[in-house]
DNA sequence: AAATAATAGTTTCAATTGCAACTAAATTCA
DNA sequence: TGAATTTAGTTGCAATTGAAACTATTATTT
């Protein structure tokens, strides 16, 4: 029986392991942000991410939303048909191409989208609210070095 | 029919929403793990994770996995239930308090967790080494930062 | 000591996800 | 023009996940 500790060169703390750490902030945030908002109006996170890109970009099709809101085109279809469903979306097909939705909000997800973006900002406020301005610069910039990093891998 | 773009106060832009990046950030990162390591030993990132608590505290128990790796009860459960199958982690009962499990690995887990270190402090090496090690120690802090105002939303 | 509660971990069942196959429309190629 | 390809989006099915209920064991209460 071995008991004791393996030193695979010497011991491997995950606490300091920074895709675990990317894992638990992100983990952390999207939870609390899935509760006071998602649910609060009734969408998922990826419903909130449909609705920020109809929201910017009305009459959109669902495969401009799949490159805004970093969902996949089975992700999208599927937020969209529940936001159909719940009566926030419309969509009709492009007369000129009939294989492109064209999508808008109804009068009733316009409602909703004007509530969800303060909601999301205040939201994000007091997430960064321990933070500097300097300091958010900052992880802004870190955070794209990251991300382009990461997509080299 | 509502064709103009709805302004919520001012235009909302996804990209530059905090919880998004992280989201994206995490996940580019987890995905670009798992294909590199998890998916070449054969182990998802919820076993990595477990045999990093193994390896850094064998003996333990599931519970003490728990609190070391951000999974519920039920992912380690299932996680240990994997290595055992795959003869990586042999599991006893505490003879103290049988409820309890002692874990640790089997040699041929031994050997495992004897590659996947490296292989996993490879990786973060790659991931981090676009910056500098002073934006590394600033990334640090600011992570630990929101971390914990994002445990407090 | 028996009943009650708490702890450790597992299992069940329903909901969510992910991949591949699919439909429908438009485009390209022969 | 008609056959093959590509693009847009949806659906079916299997695997994964999550919540709640469950078993087994230990600790606490009376």
């Amino acid at each position: 029986m071995k008991d004791d500790t393996p030193s695979a060169e010497e011991s491997f703390y995950l606490e300091d392991f920074m895709p675990y750490r990317l894992a638990v902030l992100a983990k952390a945030v999207s939870t609390a942000f899935a509760k006071t908002y998602a649910e609060r109006f009734g969408i998922s996170i990826a419903q909130w991410r449909v609705m920020a890109a109809i929201g910017r970009a009305p009459n959109c099709s669902a495969s401009s939303i799949v490159e805004h809101t970093a969902l996949d085109k089975v992700q999208v279809s599927r937020a969209l048909s529940g936001l159909i469903d719940i009566g926030h979306v419309e969509r009709r097909a492009d007369e000129n191409d009939r294989r492109n939705s064209v999508l808008n909000f109804t009068e009733q997800g316009l409602k909703i989208y004007e509530q969800i973006v303060p909601a999301g900002r205040d939201f994000e406020e007091r997430l960064m609210s321990v933070m500097s301005s300097q300091d958010i610069d900052e992880l802004e910039r870190l955070l794209d070095k990251l991300v382009s990093q990461a997509k080299e891998l």
